[in-house]
DNA sequence: CGACGGGACGC
DNA sequence: CGACGGGACGC
């Protein structure tokens, strides 16, 4: 429904927490206050400021201001235009009893409000509240308010994004001072919102040290009858940020927020909240999540349950009181595991059957299968629904509409789940529900077993009896992707259904067998080998062929990347762990590593390594075994006429590599670069180059490689930020215009991992040039 | 100021 | 097994 925000800035509340925390680790930024910045008080160490802009979400693409919810309407929109009826009936009470008891939270009591999303875009001008509820109004509230600030300071810059009914400057009562805070009444909801978006931690007052911090006003959500659906999520990674967090949860929705519990030294307890405004989101969250998710480095799945009322604080009122009235969990016997909804009809037919552990919490300690076979094994059944009226499914919706982060079914982090866990919890695509995720699932199967556990024949005999799978999968991915998320134009590619039965389970070959051979195998061998059949000849000749042909096998080359891209991710991510198992020693830590506080150990993950043994084999090698299998593509017809890598220097003086093109950024310099520049200096292209060979594990390595050094680096960290769409691609993307390098085309989220799209871009020029 | 502890799906 | 964040008008 309309509440259903479309926004694509995530949780404003991020930043709150951020400010609190240690910069190293946990500065995250959603996108909206990518910011720096904390805030105020308590020290903030913003960096960078960064001018003010809301492309995120009301502009988005094409829309102009607030843009207009395209679904939101569809049913009929129960009055209001928005609202959920329910809401109506909130005078600022707890009147009434949640739509269903045990799913809604109701915290209020402390301040966590800023949803800075939900809707600015309600298709009714929503004044909300309408349904009787308080004032025709949204109370702001404003933090980090210079004391030499005037109202009408102040008021300027909150005119620009809507009426302002009133600035109310809080002074201390006695000394009659400014508090550094300020109330802002606008009319609307999408008023204020709009503010929230454009200038929450983004704007900074005359005379003010950091910027503003822009939220609703304690009491306004519920008010305005927002609910929130506040999931507990325990068994987390203690290294675990906000934004890790935050990955994992968002493919079921957009997440309003994310609260880590830390302990004095802001050290995480391995638990936190996590809240959605959709109660669908919420439910599939725990549906997939819930004692199937393992995070890295732990050694049980996650929990994920409604959150018990928020622990009033002593002396106020009686908090089983607002629990009862809400129908929360209360303080009877803790919620566990709900199961509101029926089972999926098929739950058992087929992701049961295809691989019991696929799913499964492996973490490097713990590789047997399912710790909670019991628990729904298609918990993408439960997602979302396209044709729930208050699941934004909304196709086109993100094209002319607010580029919504609230499409969960768009959202692809195909990299998160490499990251972080071992299994794909349920689909990363709810797109369509339940669709693909089953398909997905069953396909990604075979990457999902432990490599050790991999018999060579297994993955070939899953091949040939999911390749059918394989290209419907790839089919309505591509077909429900693309068109809206933005994807970039060169994943559009056509006849993929053709050429992925073909290439896939050739791809799944190789990731297992990759995954059998020795660290240094895995890293120099020539992945031709493994392929058998008609492509791989193709793979293995392309230059050899007149530029068309060449153009049509690169063209399946790209193909065949993309569709094993994510499960060549989760291989590879497996590999690292038993590198690492093998070789645990942290000898040689790369740069960022080196530069870190212990804090930056990451339990469970693969150390950059870039030095010798096993594991440095590995990372060394297949990292430029990576660039070897874009570069020769780009050789001949880009790469000696120019090279989108770049060199640059971070704040702290580590220099790094980005990719004007691809958006992507890492720390060990391209090989392309290094080619590029040594031909610079020849003048002397490189004409013969090996063509692709995009080892799928390869392919991820890059990836994940840079995705975690990413995370590791302290100051980049802090301009981090989750797109809802394509994480990766953002926030490669982000990192760069944050750090102020580069003038980079603020394309809207490419989309999967960078290193893939750098693959497709230069497949596809290459394709280009070379057509007759 | 001060920061619980008991409770445990549903088949 | 871990449970809720800085600052918050004045009517």
């Amino acid at each position: 429904m309309s509440r259903y925000n479309t926004n694509n800035d995530a949780t404003s509340d991020f930043n709150d927490k951020f400010d609190t925390q240690d910069p190293y680790q946990h500065h995250r930024r959603s996108p909206s206050n990518f910011v720096g910045g904390g805030g105020g008080g308590g020290g903030g160490h913003r960096l960078f400021d960064s001018p003010p802009r809301q492309p995120h979400n009301s502009g988005g693409i094409g829309g102009g201001g607030g843009g207009f919810r395209p679904i939101g309407g569809g049913a009929g929109g129960g009055g209001g235009g928005g609202f959920r009826p329910m809401a109506g009936g909130f005078e600022g009470n707890y009147q009434q009893p949640p739509p269903d008891p045990v799913q809604q939270t109701y915290t209020g009591q402390k301040r966590t409000f800023p949803f800075s999303g939900r809707g600015g875009e309600t298709p009714s001008k929503d004044r909300f509240g309408g349904a009787g509820s308080g004032g025709n109004f949204a109370k702001l509230f404003v933090g980090s308010v210079p004391k030499t600030a005037r109202e009408e300071d102040i008021r300027h810059v909150f005119e620009q994004h809507g009426d302002v009914i009133e600035v109310a400057l809080i002074k201390d009562k006695k000394t009659g001072q400014p508090q550094g805070c300020c109330f802002i009444k606008y009319a609307t909801l999408e008023e204020a919102d709009r503010a929230i978006r454009a200038l929450h931690n983004q704007h900074t007052l005359p005379g003010g040290v950091g910027p503003i911090q822009v939220r609703y006003a304690d009491g306004e959500r519920e008010r305005l009858g927002a609910v929130e659906y506040k999931l507990f999520v325990g068994s987390l990674n203690k290294q675990a940020t906000e934004m890790d967090v935050q990955e994992i949860f968002s493919q079921f929705g957009r997440v309003e927020d994310v609260y880590l519990m830390r302990d004095e030294l802001k050290q995480s307890r391995g638990c936190g909240f996590v809240k959605y405004s959709d109660r669908e989101m919420a439910l599939a969250a725990i549906d997939a999540l819930n004692g199937i998710y393992t995070m890295r480095g732990c050694d049980q799945p996650l929990t994920v349950r409604f959150a018990d009322p928020k622990r009033p604080r002593q002396g106020a009122g009686d908090p089983r009181g607002a629990a009862a009235a809400l129908g929360g969990p209360g303080f009877g016997p803790r919620f566990q595991t709900p199961r509101p909804r029926p089972a999926p009809n098929f739950s058992d037919t087929m992701g049961d059957r295809v691989q019991p552990t696929a799913w499964h919490p492996m973490s490097p300690h713990n590789m047997g299968p399912t710790s909670n076979p019991g628990i729904r094994s298609m918990g993408s059944q439960v997602l979302p629904r396209s044709a729930d009226p208050a699941i934004p499914s909304n196709p086109g919706g993100s094209f002319g509409g607010p580029s919504d982060g609230s499409l969960p079914g768009l959202v692809v982090s195909s990299s998160f789940a490499s990251v972080w866990g071992f299994n794909q919890p349920s689909s990363q695509v709810p797109t369509g529900g339940n669709q693909i995720s089953p398909l997905q699932k069953a396909l990604e199967s075979p990457q999902n077993l432990p490599p050790f556990q991999l018999h060579p024949s297994a993955p070939v005999s899953y091949s040939q009896t999911q390749t059918a799978h394989v290209g419907q999968l790839q089919v309505s991915h591509t077909a429900s992707h693309i068109p809206f998320s933005q994807a970039h134009p060169s994943q559009n590619l056509v006849g993929l259904s053709s050429q992925l039965p073909v290439s896939r389970p050739q791809v799944q070959q190789n990731v297992s067998s990759a995954a059998a051979l020795p660290p240094s195998s895995v890293a120099t061998a020539p992945n031709q080998q493994q392929l058998p059949v008609p492509a791989q000849q193709q793979l293995l000749q392309p230059l050899q062929q007149s530029p068309s042909q060449l153009a049509q096998m690169l063209s399946q080359q790209t193909q065949t990347l993309q569709a094993s891209f994510q499960s060549s991710q989760q291989a590879f991510s497996q590999l690292q762990q038993q590198l690492q198992l093998m070789q645990p020693s942290n000898q040689n830590m790369t740069l960022q590593q080196n530069s870190q506080a212990p804090k930056q150990q990451w339990a469970g993950m693969t150390p950059q390594t870039v030095g010798s043994g096993p594991a440095n084999t590995l990372g060394t090698d297949v990292s430029s075994s990576a660039s070897a299998a874009t570069a020769p593509v780009r050789a001949p017809a880009v790469a000696s006429v120019e090279c989108h890598w770049t060199e640059h220097t971070s704040p702290d003086g580590f220099k790094y590599y980005h990719n004007s093109l691809t958006l992507e950024s890492k720390w060990e310099k391209p090989e392309e670069l290094t080619l590029f520049e040594q031909q610079q200096l020849q003048q002397k292209p490189l004409g013969q180059q090996p063509q692709i060979q995009s080892h799928p594990a390869q392919q991820a390595s890059q990836q994940a490689q840079f995705q975690t050094q990413i995370r590791h680096h302290p100051l980049l960290q802090q301009h981090m930020y989750l797109a809802p769409y394509s994480h990766s691609g953002v926030r490669n993307q982000q990192n760069t215009q944050e750090l102020g390098y580069g003038q980079l085309p603020v394309a809207p989220s490419p989309s999967d991992p960078s290193r893939f799209q750098q693959g497709l871009q230069m497949v596809q020029e290459l394709a280009r040039k070379n057509k007759p």
